[in-house]
DNA sequence: AAAAATAACGTATATTTATACAATAAATAA
DNA sequence: TTATTTATTGTATAAATATACGTTATTTTT
């Protein structure tokens, strides 16, 4: 009955890389996941997601994570800019933080107020931040201190 | 059997200016319209039109033009920012794209939309854009990928 | 701690949507 | 023109989805 917050991230993974075109086909995928549930359960999951179905040339139909998901505004009622970072990954000595659209330079305000020693500096476009990490700082270490010193970015990185 | 293409257009205004939630209420709207046909026909219909269905919080679930109609950059390819490219150089793991006064944002905001896997991310200035290219990408592979996905560019870069 | 309120879920079923099939109209080829 | 193919639709029904209701767990209040 605690699992329903994690169910809710998995759904969110199948959905985006898989073509689902039935709450059944996504029940048995989620039931080798170990997610035992029922349709009448998925469907509330879907609601809840804001998850909407498009039509496809292929599978007829098929779930797709919701635009108003990737709209600044209804994630903004939370609290933090922080809950519109998106992705973070890595290019040689950068780090790219992908943002909802127009978040960037708040968040990478942030980041500067850190004044981490693992970071150089930061750019901010309108929904990427590219963070300049100093030599010799690996990925990991960075991501470990983002993580340490942002707690609130952990579901998410 | 000639009225396919004009309730087309009439069953998308509908669907724009009304929160439909099931193919009933849009079939009765449609019949005060003067265009009397059967549900299966809307289901085809819906299909062919691309219409999703997306969830609101006060009808449960609404008809929604699709992503692809509605998406700026489907729509662009007439008079496309492209145009404000001038120029294309590399150095490291950053491509670097000069555009015109301006534009350097909206071209990046292109760019992203085609989500390819050899980007990590892009950053915008004025009339400059960064484009952080994933590991072991070369400048080549970017260059072609990036001429496939955006022909209009071939006689710029 | 007990009581009350809230949240999560399954079962059974109602509602909604998609489609197999057959019919008819329109377009195309012969 | 006649035959053939392709499109569009309705009917009937299958498939998919949402939800009313009851149950159990969790949280909150007293």
């Amino acid at each position: 009955m605690k699992d329903r917050k994690q169910r809710h991230i998995v759904i969110c993974e199948i959905i985006k890389d898989n073509k689902i075109a039935s709450q059944m086909e996504l029940q048995s995928m989620l039931d080798e996941l170990g997610y035992t549930v029922t349709q009448a359960t998925l469907s509330r999951d879907l609601a809840a997601l804001k998850v909407m179905k498009r039509p496809d040339p292929i599978k007829g139909h098929i779930y797709a994570i919701s635009d108003e998901v990737t709209n600044p505004f209804t994630v903004m009622n939370d609290n933090s800019p922080l809950n519109a970072c998106r992705q973070l990954s890595f290019a040689g000595n950068l780090a790219v933080i992908k943002c909802l659209p127009s978040f960037a330079p708040s968040i990478a305000l942030l980041l500067d107020g850190l004044e981490m020693d693992e970071v150089i500096g930061t750019v901010a476009g309108d929904d990427t931040i590219l963070v300049v990490l100093r030599d010799g700082i690996s990925h990991e270490q960075f991501r470990r201190t983002l993580l340490r010193r942002l707690p609130e970015l952990r579901r998410r990185f």
